[in-house]
DNA sequence: TTGTAGGCGTTATCAT
DNA sequence: ATGATAACGCCTACAA
C-alpha cells in the first residue's frame, strides 16, 4: 500500500523556512554553487536532513536545461551482448556526474522511435544508441542526432553524419578467416556462415567481409538471436549436412547452433566446428567452450565516454572501431 | 504577450504564433485534454508539425506532478534473469501509457541508493525494485517507498511494508524436493545444495526450504553468478566428490557447475545431476538441458501492472506469490 | 555574504 | 470555445 509521502512536496522554501535563510541560500548550500560560510551551510543542511529534503531535478532540469542523464536504447534486453553493453556503459558513467538511464525499444523501428523521443522529451543530455536496423533506425537516428549530442554503439546507421563506436568488424572477421585457413581442413569440414540478418550494420559488414574473403560452401541469414541458432543447425543437418566449419555472427547464434547439434548427437568440434562473435559471458562457459571473436567492451565505453565530454570540442574522434581479438577454446 | 523562444528548442509559443492562437489553445489541440474545432485543432497540429515542436515533458512534469514514467532497479545486467525481468516490464507497459526507465544497481548498496535518489528526484511514478540484498537494500527501499509507489519484484527487504511480486520459491523448491524424492537413488547420487547466497531473500529463502524438507549431504553458498557455480563445481570436485545430484538456488549458478563439471571431464547426469531454478532463456540451450524451475515472468509482471495501476485503492493484493513449474529436461 | 525576483515550458484555472 | 495568467521547483543574475 503505497504510503503516505515525507520527503514529497518538501522544496527549497520549507528548507529555507526552518533554517532561517532564503532560498537562495539553501540553494547554494546544497549545491555548494557558490562559496558561503560553513556554519550557515551546516545549518540549511541540517535543515534539509531533518525535512527530508530531496532535489525535484524536474525543476532544476527546467532551470538549468540540462539534466545530467544520457540515454541508453538498446534493441532488447534477451541478447546478453547488448546487457553487457548496457552494464559497461553504466559503470562507466557511475562516478561521473551523469545518470544513465536504459530503454528497451523492443527490436520494433517505433518503439525505437518512442525510446528517443522518451528520452528527447526528458531533455537528456546525451544519447547513446544501439540502433535496431540499419535502415529502419534511420528515423530515431535522425530525431535523436537532431536534438542532442548522439552516438551510435556497436551498430550504425549508413549514410547519417553521426559518431559512431564499435567495433572493427572486418578485421574480427578475417581473424576467424585466418584462423580457419591456418589451423582447419576446409575439405573436410567445408566452411558455412550462418550470419545475423544484414539488416543491422554489424550483420551486414560481418557476413560480407568474410564472404569477401573465405571460401563459404553454404551461407545462411537470420537474427541475432538463440532460435536462430538452433533453426539454422536444424535446417543444416536436415539437408544432410554432416560435417562442417560453421562461423556465426554472433555469439548467441553460436550458441544456439551448439544446442541444436549437440542435442542430434553431433560432435563439436570432431564433427562441427563452430565459432562465434561477441565475447559474451557464457561463452566460456558453454560446453565445448566457444571459441569467439572478442569485442574490448572496457575500451569502446571509455571511448563513448570521452566522446560525450569532450562535448562540442573536436578533440575525440567521431568514429572509433576497435580491433577485437580471438579467443581459441574448444568449440572451433 | 508572446514569449521569445530559446533558439534552442520551439515551445509552445513558437506554436501558438505560428497558428494565430494562445499558448492554452496549443497545449489544449495537442493534448486533447479539452474539446475544440476541429479546423483549429488540425491548424494547430499542422503548425506544430511545421515546427517540429515537441513537447518538453520537463516543463510538464514539473505542471503536472507526474511524468508517465516508471523506474525500474535492477542489481545487475549480468544475470539472463533480471534482463528477462526487464524486458518484461518494459513490454508489459509498453502499451500503456507509461515509459519504462532501467537503471543497475551494480550490485553496490550506495549506488542502489543513488539509482533510487535519481528516479525519486525525476519524479518518477512508480518504482520497481529488485533489491540487491535482503538487509542492505533496506535503506534504498525505505527511501523510494516513502516518496512512491514502491513494489518490491523477485527479492524483497523483509520487515518492510512493501508490496512484494515475485515466485513462490518455496513451492519452487518442494517442486525439486519431490522430484528428487520420487526419481533419483539419494545413495548414489547424494544431494548437495549450492545456493546463492543468503543474503537475498530468494536465495534465503530457496537454500532454507530446501534444507529443512530435503536430506542434504552437503550445503555451499554463494552468490547468484556464473562464476559461482563453477567455483562451487570445483571445490567439490577438489574434494574428492564423485557423483552427486546439485541443487542449485538459480540457473546461473548451475550453468556455471556444469561448465565446471564437463570441462573436468563429468557427465551428466550420470555422475552428476544438476537442477537450476528461474527458467532463463540459455537453460534450454545448455547442453545437456538445464532441469530447473520456470518462473511465471509474465504473470508477475501483469500483477505489478495491476498494482501499480490500482493505486491508492486496495483492489490490488499487496503481495502475490506466483506458483512457479518444475521443467524436467537432461541436466537432471 | 545573503536576499530578491524572474523565468525555464507546460498545464490548469480563471475569465471572456 | 478561446485567451490571459498563475503556478510547478529550481537556479542565478542582479541588488543590497
Amino acid at each position: 500500500m503505497p504510503k503516505k509521502s515525507t520527503s514529497q512536496g518538501v522544496t527549497v522554501f520549507d528548507v529555507a523556512e526552518h533554517a532561517g535563510v532564503s532560498i537562495a541560500t539553501v540553494s547554494r548550500a546544497l549545491s555548494g554553487s557558490r562559496p558561503m560560510s560553513d556554519e550557515l551551510r551546516e545549518k540549511v543542511k541540517q535543515s534539509a536532513a531533518a525535512l527530508g529534503y530531496q532535489v525535484n531535478l524536474v525543476g532544476r532540469a527546467l532551470r538549468q536545461k540540462k539534466t545530467s542523464t544520457i540515454g541508453l536504447v538498446i534493441p532488447d534486453f534477451e541478447n546478453p551482448f547488448f546487457s553487457s553493453l548496457a552494464q559497461g556503459i553504466s559503470r562507466r558513467f557511475a562516478r561521473s556526474e551523469a545518470d544513465v538511464l536504459v530503454a528497451s525499444a523492443d527490436n520494433d523501428a517505433e518503439a525505437e522511435v518512442r525510446a528517443v523521443q522518451s528520452f528527447l522529451g526528458r531533455q537528456v543530455d546525451a544519447l547513446v544508441m544501439i540502433p535496431n536496423d540499419e535502415s529502419t533506425s534511420a528515423k530515431a537516428m535522425k530525431i535523436a542526432s537532431d536534438s542532442v549530442p548522439t552516438v551510435q554503439f556497436d551498430r550504425f546507421v549508413p549514410g547519417l553524419d553521426i559518431p559512431f563506436i564499435g567495433c572493427d568488424n572486418k578485421a574480427g572477421m578475417d581473424l576467424i578467416s585466418d584462423y580457419i585457413t591456418r589451423s582447419i581442413d576446409i575439405d573436410s569440414q567445408p566452411v558455412i556462415l550462418i550470419g545475423g540478418g544484414k539488416s543491422s550494420s554489424s550483420g551486414h559488414e560481418r557476413s560480407s567481409r568474410f564472404l569477401s574473403r573465405t571460401n563459404v560452401t553454404r551461407h545462411l541469414e537470420g537474427s541475432f538471436s538463440f532460435e536462430w541458432g538452433q533453426q539454422a543447425a536444424k535446417s543444416l543437418l536436415d539437408d544432410g549436412v554432416k560435417r562442417a566449419t560453421l562461423v556465426c555472427g554472433a555469439d548467441v547464434i553460436a550458441i544456439g547452433a551448439i544446442s541444436w547439434l549437440l542435442s542430434q548427437g553431433h560432435s563439436i568440434p570432431s564433427d562441427f566446428r563452430v565459432i562465434g562473435f561477441d565475447g559474451v559471458g557464457v561463452s566460456q562457459l558453454a560446453h565445448p567452450t566457444l571459441t569467439t571473436v572478442l569485442q574490448p567492451v572496457e575500451e569502446m565505453t571509455e571511448a563513448i565516454e570521452k566522446l560525450l565530454s569532450s562535448d562540442g570540442g573536436h578533440s575525440a574522434q567521431a568514429t572509433q572501431r576497435f580491433r577485437p581479438e580471438l579467443v581459441e577454446r574448444e568449440s572451433g
